[in-house]
DNA sequence: ACTGGCACTCGCTACAGTCGAGTGCCAGGA
DNA sequence: TCCTGGCACTCGACTGTAGCGAGTGCCAGT
């Protein structure tokens, strides 16, 4: 894979070599910034008018010809004026948009949301909503990832002789509890050792590197605790595996409705039902790569409900590790300067205040 | 307040005072049955046809007229069936229908789904899930009120000097965790101290009652862990007080794109928002009356948002005592009967798996 | 290589006409 | 008194036609 900085003149070069000059790539900028605020299909005459491309609207019908030709823009009608297609928002996102410095009020606007956050649960939901207020999208936030979480604390509290809850209480502020069905009773003492002996072993250990040190607890305890232990031991080694335990925000489904129909081919059905699915939304941004943004668009979407929706994702942790992702859903026709920048932000703001924890 | 048999008969008497006759009953329960399975304006012609009614088409006509003078059921264009009104419908739950009793599969269904959950997160999306398939509408669950619950234990756990985790577990298997900031650094010992003077005092309390004992808990404690206690009585008595705390859970949003856009008059936008608020979705579920279910019925609602819409709920908890509600929305143009009945089972489910822990 | 001009396409809207489901009303019959 | 068959009427849904206009592709000219 070449360099950070290579990507950007292979396109260009390939782009050339398309016969693709800078004034085609003008154009498609152009229809992708009108279309994306007038929502309706630019014509070459309202082009020449809203832009000072230099040219006649003749010119510009010939560079949409090209521009058609290659698949980045398309006509609805024949009697219409062009709308990009996926892959020309792709171009658009890749080589002619620069991200969009935010505006002092959002950024008023993150910061007056987020301080007197008195809880996980809290930041996580106040990002979500803030993140759908700023986008006027539907906003999707990760809470921290408990496999990229470190123990604080296991906390057994009896719940009867034969039974304990396990608490759970992760670095990332994140708290999990099981109800545990012991073998056999056993003695408030005794819980009080297993509960000794699990956070010597455990606290401070990344989730991640737990199972050995759970293996080396159950063989190293005294024979009277083990059966207590090793059930407790499965069930603590099944909140860790099971990924299962991801958790997940959601914000703004609302503006799923914003545009009319015209979004999302009519029918918000098919978008309803992939956001009911916590694995199709972990996909989604869960964030795979390193800690760039992601922006996947229409049909780059491996999920054929969400063909018709564009999905804007970044990482977010204290510092510079990542416990978990973010960001927002909507049409293709989206303003992806605004919103990536908006995402980025909320995303670097969201792990200041982690850090501060 | 009349016993719990005269309000039908009170019904019965003023319905006759109005001059519906028991056919004309019949017609406006026909009307309705048909409305909620066909979703089409219905004509008289249909309904002798469909309904063994023994009388004709004029008859029925005849009636209709008066039917819909009486509000019970309008005409949307003048060349077109009739469809229920809101009126209509309520006369219809009130009186011209009885629970349907839930089919073997759906009992199946109920119990297969609810075993294996682990925790309360999990009872409680299971629940919200199972709600949503079985209705076909939007579900929504109320976490166990913090308000019903009782303290089981406290848990202190030490982040830093002056930064604990106050974790709190409920009887009701809910655990809420805060942060908390004392005033100064304290020792480890002392925060043992606190944590068993806090649980002595408080372990067993409803959460309702706490305030006086929290105050006394403050007055009693060493002078040397008064400022520690006094912070922490603060964070307690906010998370019982600030009823915030109330959780919700949803789920079947998709099935509000069921029946197109002819249901909720061709925007799910009022919907999707007030389903975005928490509190307007717990002044919908969260339990007033008694145990009865709380049907409403489009414009009953209190919200403008949810004119179009009707809401079934109730409330569940473990045997007879309640904890939190659930409930479903959906179209006016709704299967009472059925959801009513789904709504019930569910929650006596729910109650009985609660009793257990 | 760009531009003005021109013929063409085709979706959108308005309008007229037909069809038919459904109604209200009335006179006659049980 | 209540029900019924018959009949005229209403009006939404659908169809077909026509005109408009935005937008295009192409071509000849500069």
């Amino acid at each position: 894979m070449p360099g950070p900085t290579a990507p950007a003149a292979d396109v260009r070069q390939e782009v050339r070599r398309m016969g693709l000059d800078d004034r085609k790539l003008a154009v498609l900028r152009a229809i992708v910034e009108d279309y994306v605020s007038t929502q309706e299909p630019v014509g070459s005459k309202a082009l020449v008018e809203r832009h000072q491309l230099g040219v006649s609207p003749a010119t510009v019908r010939n560079d949409m010809a090209v521009l058609e030709e290659e698949g980045y823009i398309r006509q609805p009608h024949t009697s219409a004026g062009r709308v990009p297609t996926d892959r020309g928002y792709r171009l658009f996102v890749d080589r002619l948009s620069r991200v969009k410095p935010l505006s002092p009020a959002e950024r008023r606007a993150i910061e007056r949301f987020l301080v007197g956050a008195v809880d996980l649960d809290d930041v996580v939901h106040r990002t979500v909503r803030l993140l759908a207020q700023l986008t006027r999208q539907v906003a999707v936030v990760q809470y921290p990832s408990l496999a990229r979480s470190s123990v604080r604390h296991l906390e057994l509290v009896p719940i009867s002789t034969t039974r304990l809850m396990l608490v759970m209480i992760a670095d990332t502020g994140r708290v999990e509890q099981r109800l545990v069905e012991l073998p056999g009773p056993v003695p408030a003492d005794d819980v009080i050792d297993l509960r000794r002996l699990a956070n010597e072993k455990l606290a401070g250990a990344r989730l991640s590197d737990t199972p050995p040190l759970v293996q080396a607890l159950v063989e190293e305890v005294p024979a009277e605790l083990r059966p207590a232990m090793t059930t407790l031991s499965t069930v603590l080694l099944e909140t860790l595996v099971e990924r299962h335990e991801e958790r997940i925000a959601l914000a703004g489904t609302a503006n799923l409705t914003r545009g009319g129909l015209l979004d999302f081919q009519g029918s918000l059905r098919p978008i309803l039902e992939a956001l009911e699915e916590e694995v199709v939304l972990l996909k989604l941004i869960g964030e795979t790569e390193p800690s760039t943004t992601r922006v996947l668009i229409g049909d780059e979407n491996e999920f054929d409900n969400l063909r018709a929706a564009s999905v804007v994702s970044t990482g977010y942790g204290p510092g510079t590790t990542i416990v978990g992702g973010l960001g927002v859903l909507g049409p293709t026709r989206m303003d992806y300067p605004g919103t990536i920048a908006t995402v980025r932000a909320v995303a670097r703001y969201v792990g200041e205040l982690l850090a501060q924890n």
